[in-house]
DNA sequence: GCCAACGTTGGC
DNA sequence: GCCAACGTTGGC
């Protein structure tokens, strides 16, 4: 039984669209213990809704799915990378990522104002006022009303 | 651009 | 271990 979540991501650094043209995208840069976490609790075949923030307008794009599990985000040990983090060791990586995959675009974007009007919806992390988290579980329920509200069927098997 | 809310840092 | 200051997130 796959799992869901959400993943939220700033479209005018890399959005759901540069997602269906890349095809396949490390989920790196997540920072936050929690959200780590949950990176680590993914599995291969997993769902994950894809989430615009800060953007025009906010909302889910599409889903993806979980094609890697956790490993090291390699931009932790980058000197370079605004995500370098020295206190991180290859031996003891302190980061996650995954890589995921598009599986459905929604036809348009599932505004978070929609998203507030579903009911299964109440209490995430998404509707809450004032968190930030950037990556958390999704119930079932929400998952299907979700896709209910954005018109769309994932396709059996 | 504003600002509320949050997580992290660092002084003590 | 407390907590104020700071930086960041993210809706509007």
């Amino acid at each position: 039984m796959p799992a869901h979540w959400l993943l939220k991501s700033e479209p005018d650094v890399f959005g759901y669209p540069d997602l269906v043209r890349v095809g396949t995208e490390p989920w790196n840069g997540v920072r936050n213990y929690l959200a780590r976490n949950h990176l680590r609790a993914m599995k291969v075949g997993d769902r994950a809704l894809f989430y615009h923030s800060n953007a025009h307008p906010t909302g889910i794009a599409g889903v993806a799915k979980i094609v890697r599990a956790a490993y090291a985000d390699d931009l932790q040990f980058d000197p370079e990378s605004a995500y370098h983090d020295p206190k991180s060791s290859p031996a003891d990586p302190r980061w996650s990522m995954v890589d995921v995959s598009p599986l459905l675009a929604f036809p348009e974007v599932l505004t978070l104002a929609q998203v507030r009007e579903l009911p299964a919806w109440e209490g995430s992390p998404l509707t809450q006022k004032g968190t930030r988290l950037s990556v958390f579980p999704v119930t079932p329920l929400q998952f299907r009303a979700a896709l209910k509200a954005a018109g769309v069927e994932l396709p059996k098997k």
